[in-house]
DNA sequence: ACAAAAGTGTTGAGAGTACACCCATGC
DNA sequence: GCATGGGTGTACTCTCAACACTTTTGT
């Protein structure tokens, strides 16, 4: 890095590369499974073509700013969870000019998911993962980086926190991890790995109204994120 | 990502942020342990003080390609591993100008540790990871970062094969698992998880004109980055 | 009483951990 | 024959995986 400010030595002021971030956005939707925001592309190129909201790093901010910045100018949506995952760099990949971007992992709770078109973008929606509409850049590659991300990082910590209601059942527990893995586990291990884990705390209520037995009504742990041991596999 | 080209919706050329790259590159010295290369800087800011190799990314050129050129310029070292760690972007972390630098994780083996000073670096120099002198920028934070995820990498694959001679005796690997993870492990747990692992090859020769008893020498299978699974913690 | 969903235990297999002595060679 | 490092096995614990029936509620 440590050159640019000699000009007897780099004479020549080198042309820097344009500077992006993108975010991945999950949700969760009962029965309709692990959900990613898209936005459409009101601008050349991939006009009209879905895509993960972003948009370029100001000069004096940092890049999580940037990516909580651009989610909330272009969908209006604020997230807790946002980790960063890669930087993209082929020198193709934007068409336009050199663009290099930083992909980040957003987890947005169900209370949170309403979303708004923003200046930058026509429309905002929410697509299932298994039915996602072709997608401008490199974006499918960064979905597909960051999902795997989220599988790895549910084995062992309590991300899913994020992703769930307040209080929530261990069935609806058990449904988040399937939504996400994509693979349906055993009960039995489940509930009792989970358990074991420490990171919940039986709120002392149940779901009412509903069809068969009511359900305990669990919640996070205020510690859960830090202190959760969980490397299950189930089965 | 998605506006510089719209003139009318982005009258202003953006200020860009220079984008470099730093190279943390580990070797392992016999009985000095883990060591990492750094260069001494010829320019301000920081002159004379020690940092990771790195340099700014050229607008026709992938970051890989960046580090690897950039390791090439400055030491001289080609390296076969390289993995991408993370990018930071504290807007102050460099005092010029904004710089975003993404972090690299170089593992060079033995014969190819020779180095030599570059156009940009007065020195290069192997420092032990315990005793490692100030550094430039936050380079102790990315050193750090990047030691955290060598350890992380040798739970679960075969990165060793990386830092090791092409054969290497038993004891030589757990010698470099230990150094590492800067902990010793149980000698027996240690051969029968690296057997098992499958990884491993005898070479049917063994080390000659040593004290004691000649030890076994072995390789890493061709396929064994990709094959191995490695998922242990000795003891 | 029946439909619907919640909840609950046991067993077998494999992996991890702890631990101490004999073996092959050079000098 | 002795110093030096190489090589080996067993028992305990713990975690994972497989698997099916009973309980609680609303209607």
């Amino acid at each position: 890095m440590h050159e640019d400010h000699l000009p007897e030595h780099q004479p020549v002021k080198r042309e820097r590369p344009a500077v992006s971030v993108d975010i991945v956005s999950f949700c969760l939707v009962s029965n309709a499974g692990l959900q990613v925001l898209l936005i459409r592309r009101r601008f050349s190129p991939f006009e009209g073509m879905w895509a993960a909201p972003g948009g370029f790093v100001e000069i004096d901010e940092s890049l999580e700013q940037a990516a909580v910045r651009e989610l909330a100018e272009e969908t209006g949506i604020a997230t807790e969870f946002l980790e960063q995952l890669h930087t993209f760099s082929d020198p193709d990949r934007d068409p336009r000019t050199r663009v290099i971007t930083v992909a980040y992992l957003a987890l947005v709770p169900p209370e949170a998911t309403k979303h708004r078109a923003g200046d930058d973008a026509a429309e905002a929606r929410w697509f299932g993962i298994a039915s996602l509409p072709e997608l401008a850049f490199d974006h499918q590659e960064i979905i597909d980086y960051a999902l795997a991300r989220l599988r790895d990082r549910l084995q062992d910590t309590a991300v899913v926190y994020h992703l769930l209601p307040r209080v929530f059942t261990l069935t609806e527990l058990q449904g988040a991890y399937e939504a996400i893995l994509g693979e349906s586990l055993d009960k039995r291990n489940f509930r009792r790995k989970m358990l074991a884990s420490g990171t919940l705390e039986n709120t002392g209520r149940r779901r009412e109204f509903v069809e068969g037995r009511p359900a305990i009504l669990y919640r996070y742990r205020a510690d859960a994120a830090s202190t959760g041991k969980l490397r299950p596999t189930y089965a």
